[in-house]
Parts: structure tokens; sequence; C-alpha cells
DNA sequence: CTCTAATCGAGACGGTACGTCGCGTCTTACG
DNA sequence: CGTAAGACGCGACGTACCGTCTCGATTAGAG
């Protein structure tokens, strides 16, 4: 069985076959230099692994999906900006945790423009609520008049859209400014107490 | 030339031949069948021909694409649900605006249902944007803390969304809830003045 | 459904499409002309399908199977082969039908070098015991010493094996040569009564 | 280089190593059981070694081909049956030659009936040829009205062909009816002077 | 009774053909 | 003579098997 170690949690990873790592990062870095030529949609697998220079058939034996490579490079992304963010937001600073999290994706605008555009912004924003709902809830009380899991989608959704069109028009607005919208605009309210 | 009068206003349309009409509300009626079925992405244009009755070639008679047919139903849908939604807007009550739309959108609960999952989600929202865009301002100042279009991104996504989450959760909670929820969560913060 | 009559007795065909007349020609005809390149289990479907001209999805629209394509060529070779031959047989002159078959297998000799040689021999063999067998066994004792289908797959069997070593060794042997080993080996012995 | 001695005369076989030799049987039984299940071509090369319990690759280390394991066991199949019939046949007793053959052939069914049966056939023909070219040809006259090389492939050509047929229909005719067909059939008329 | 080299299992890899599907175009036959 | 049916070229899909290759880990047989 070749996908026995796929889909495990990656810090446990039982000793990968050199091969198999340089041929993932191939895969990974053929998707990110394709997704800055055209829309995740219109990118085939064939062409993913005729640009990372691997076989057809190969992409299939790390990949069950298309998807899942760019959950991949998706995952570890998110995560860093999560591991960022969140204990700014923790300490109650909401706009520091809007102005690093603006700053970061600013520093990764290209990656993070290829990964907003096109098709896989809905699995980027998959991957962002999976990790964000994993995110220990705090004290917010339980019967708020807004719902929990409602809370994190709409965060999510509101922060990458938000972001998305910060990224198309690139050069137009600072890090500062759309730190102040997405504070004013998403976070505060979704934190509003009854 | 087939496709003299697909792409202008329809206001215009200049005497449709009442076969052409037929054909076109067997092709959306077909299209929303299958949507109870199953995701946008899923249905190919030879189902959607097969179930209306029509031939395959003929559905590119009169659309040129799978989107294109959406947009048509979507577009009706959307102009009726603005149509009924702003004017109390301007009266400047948006608790009763957004109880307004959740009550269509749940008096249609079906409909929207299908136009808000799968793959329609993203057809819909560029035809809910592209609509909203055409609003006159209002008297909001130009160089607000928030750009005028990432409102109308903004306001229509983060609407779009809520919704969706709602119809997914059917029975759970009530119009009036979300009316709540939407009103505090995206119009006001949205209409909040520096 | 695309094979509707794929399979039909082609007498009946109910009015082909011009265009499928044309198509399964230029297959026919590309299968003919790779045969004479190399051996027939060498030759893939995609290879036939570039040589004809056509698409290679279009293969399967018009024969399921690569033997099918084949048997469709050497369906009609058999039948005149055979429509050529048992008149004289039944007439008893085991000699002249033996002459008769071989002077026509020498006229077509490329054909039937392509179609015995390969792995095409073994469709071949398959199409012609079935024809065969199709023919009205004449005035053998049922319980003869040898039974009556061994009787017609050996005929067909040594019969295709002699030819196909004869086609092998071009110009070695006379159609009269080999039309007497044939007479003598197989026909003479296998209606030979008890 | 792994293949050192794999193409050699076996009888000069340079001690082989006890591994090899244990897993060239499980290899041999493998394909013989597998050879019970399906036909010879639908058996992959992969299906062969998870069967014999080798790795895939050893299958390499030993056979170059699919056919050369089938060959490794037709080989000595062949050679034993040859050896038993051929005194006798040179005894001129050529029904008891035929007996003695089918005799064989039976008492070995399961066998024969893999071996004849499928894409296998091909194969053993070719090593049977292989092997009757091999026997010194008597005091046949060469210029006979059949060829010596035509009276090899058409002897074992035919032999095969009943034989197939024969075990194709386990249990409806005897040991001693093939017999009486063969000689009558095959070897008698192939034997005939001019 | 070691020690060293052959042999093994495991399986990743680049290829390539398979048969299926949906696309959008273009040809046909029929009414 | 226009229109609905559907054949067509195209190309991606995911699967299977090919034969090559690189790994350790046994494990035999020579010393």
């Amino acid at each position: 069985m070749d996908h026995k170690f796929l889909h495990g949690v990656p810090s446990t990873a039982p000793v990968l076959d050199a091969r198999m790592v340089r041929t993932r990062a191939a895969l990974r870095d053929a998707l990110l230099a394709l997704l800055d030529e055209k829309s995740f949609d219109d990118i085939s697998i064939r062409e993913i692994a005729a640009r990372s220079g691997t076989g057809y058939a190969t992409f299939f034996r790390h990949y069950e999906t298309k998807s899942a490579l760019l959950n991949d490079i998706a995952a570890a992304e998110i995560a860093a900006l999560i591991g960022l963010c969140m204990p700014i937001l923790w300490g109650a600073d909401s706009r520091a945790a809007a102005r690093t999290l603006c700053d970061y994706v600013e520093s990764r605008s290209m990656l993070w423009s290829a990964l907003l555009t096109g098709g896989a912004a809905g699995t980027m924003r998959g991957e962002f609520i999976r990790q964000a709902g994993l995110i220990p809830p705090g004290d917010v009380k339980p019967d708020s008049w807004l719902p929990a899991d409602l809370r994190v989608v709409y965060g999510v959704s509101a922060t990458v859209e938000i972001l998305a069109w910060w990224l198309s028009r690139r050069d137009t607005y600072s890090s500062e400014q759309i730190a102040e919208i997405l504070d004013r605009l998403v976070i505060t309210p979704s934190l509003t107490p009854d």
C-alpha cells in the first residue's frame, strides 16, 4: 500500500524515503510555479507532474487529488499564520493581531495571491476553517448571539475575502489600512458580547 | 450567427421566438431539478440537455456555458431580492432590511440552498456583486475608511456566507436570529462612519 | 447508445451515417497498414487511431476491442474464402478445393500474412471456426470416429497452421505444392469414413 | 550483473545458491496455481510475485519475462513427454506412441490444461517445436512431398490442438479414443511416404 | 564459526496504454 | 431548407502493469 503515511499527522512521520521527500517537494514547487501563471482550476495534474519532472502516475502515489496537494501546501502556511496571530489575539489586542496577520501575508504576497485566487480559495478556506476550528474556544459564553461554529466560518471567510480583495489590488492599500478594516469589520464585531 | 441575442440586456430583448422561450425555460427547470440532486460541478451539460428533453447541441444555441445558464436563473432571483431589501435599507432601518432578506430567502429556501451550495456559489456571488455594484452609492463619503468596492464585495460575500451556513443547518435557527446576526455582523459594521 | 448497430448482421445495417462509414474504413485501413509493420499484439489502439487520423476515443465509438476491429476485417475475408471453397468440396473434389483455397490466399498474400501472423492468428482462427461451424454438416454420419466439432476445429487449425508456415516462407513453395500437402495432410484424413 | 546464470544450459549450472532454488520453485508453483484460476495473459508478474511470497523485483532476478518462467515449466514437461513417446514411435508403432502420449497427458491433465489454455499455448507450442526440431530426423527422405520442418510444425500444432480440444471437454472422451484420432489424423498421414 | 558477499523484501520511480468522460464543433439526415 | 441528433477531435481523468532502481536486512557458504 502506497498511501500508508500520507494522511497521518506529519509530526509522527515514520521516516519517509528520501526519494519521497524529494518528489513531494518537486510536486509542491511545481504547483506553486503554475499557480503564478494560471488559476488552480486550469492546472491539470498532468501539467503538475510534467513541470515537476516526475512521472504522471507518481502524482497519485503521493496525493489522491489535486486539492490534496494544495492542502499540503496550504496547511503549513496557515498553521504558521495562525501561530503568529492567535497569541496576540488572546492578549486581547485585536488590532495588533490584525496587523501581524496583514504584515505576514504581505511579506509572502506572491504565495498568498496564488492561494486565494482561482479555484484554490475554496480549498484554502476549508483548511483554514478546519485549523481555526481546532483552536480552543477561550472563555466565550456558549449561548452567545453568535453560534460558535458560525463565528469560525464567518471570521475565516470574511478575512479571506478581504485579503483576496487586497491582494488583487496590489500596492493600493497598505498593510496598516487593511488591518484596520479587518479589525473594525470582522474581528471586533464578532467578539462583541451580547 | 446563432448567439445573436444571448448576451444583451434582457429588457431590450427583441422579440424572442416562442420556441426559444420554451427551450430556455426547459433548460432552467432542468438545471434547478438537478441542483436538488447533486452539486453544480457534478452536473454536466449533457445531463441538463437530457433532463430538459432538448438535444445536446441545442444547449449551446442558448447559453455559452453551464454558468451562463445558472446566471440566467440567478439574475432574476437576485434582482428580486435586492429590489426587496434596498428600499428598506435606504430608509435606514438595517434590521428590518436584514429581516426582509432572511424571510425572502427562507420562503424560497430550496432554490437558495441549491444556488448557494456546491460550485454554484461562486457564480451566484459574482452576479450578486455585479448587481450590487450597480446600485447608486447613496451619500457615503468617498474617502471613508472602507473603500466603496470593498464594501460591496465584503457585504455580499459575508451575507452569502452566512446564508449558506444557515441553509446548511435547516431548522436550527429562525429567520429572525439570522437577521440579527446579519445586521450586527455585516450591515451595521460596514455602515459605521469614521 | 453508440453501439446500437455495431454487432448486428451487417446486411440489415439500418442506414449508417456517412461519417461512420468513413471512420470505420479509416480504422480498418490503419490496422492493416500497421499489421504490415508489426505484430498485432504490438499495435496499440492509440496507434490505430493516430494512423487512421481519427481521435482516440472515436475508436471505442465503433469497436469495443482491438480484436473486434480485426474481426470486422477478418469476417469478410473468411466468408469470401469459404464461399469459394465449400462448393468445390461438396462436389467431392478435395484437391481442387485445396487448390482454390491456396490460389485465393496467394492472390491476397499480403493481407493473409498479416492476418495469420502475430497475435492476430488467434482471433482469425476463432472467426474461421465460427463461420466453419455454421456450415451445414452434409451427410456425415453423426457417430463417426471423429467428433463433428473436432473435425471443424482440427480442419481450421491445421489449415491455418500450414498456410501460416507457407506465407512465412514466401516464394519457396508453389500454391500447387501447398494444395497437395493440405489435401493429403488435412482434408483427406478428416473425411475418411470408418 | 544479476542475470549471470539465467540463460545458460541448466546442466552446467555452476552451483545455484539454495535460496535461488527455493525462490524459483516458489515462482513456478505460483504461476501454476494462478493458471488454474485464470488465463496466462490475465496473470501479471506482480500477481506471480505476490502469490509466490517473493518480492516483485525478485522475479526479474530469475526470469526476464513472464513467458520465460512458463518456458521453464514447459521445457521439463515437454522433454519428459518426448522422451516417453519417441522411442515407441521409432519402433514404428505409431498407435502405441499416441496412446502413451495421451495417457501421460491424462495423468497430468490439470497441468496440461493450464499449459494449453489461454495465452500459454503459444509459448508451449514454440517450446514443443523447438525440442521436436532437435530430434534427429531418422531415415526420412529429404525431398519428400512434406518438407521436414513443416512436418514438425504441423505435427506439433495438430497434436496440441487436439489435446487442447480434448482437455477442454473433460471426461467426454477416453485416452484411447483420442489416441486413435491422433494416430489417424496426424501421425499416420504425416509419415506416409510418397 | 565467523565474515563477507550474494540474495532477498519492499516498493518508489518514469513510462505508457488502458477505457471513460465531458467538452465544444461540425456534419448529417430528416421532417 | 432549417433544425435536432449525435459523430467527431481533443485531452484529462484515475488505474494498472511494465522494467529499473535503490535501499537495508537476512542468510548462505567459503575460509
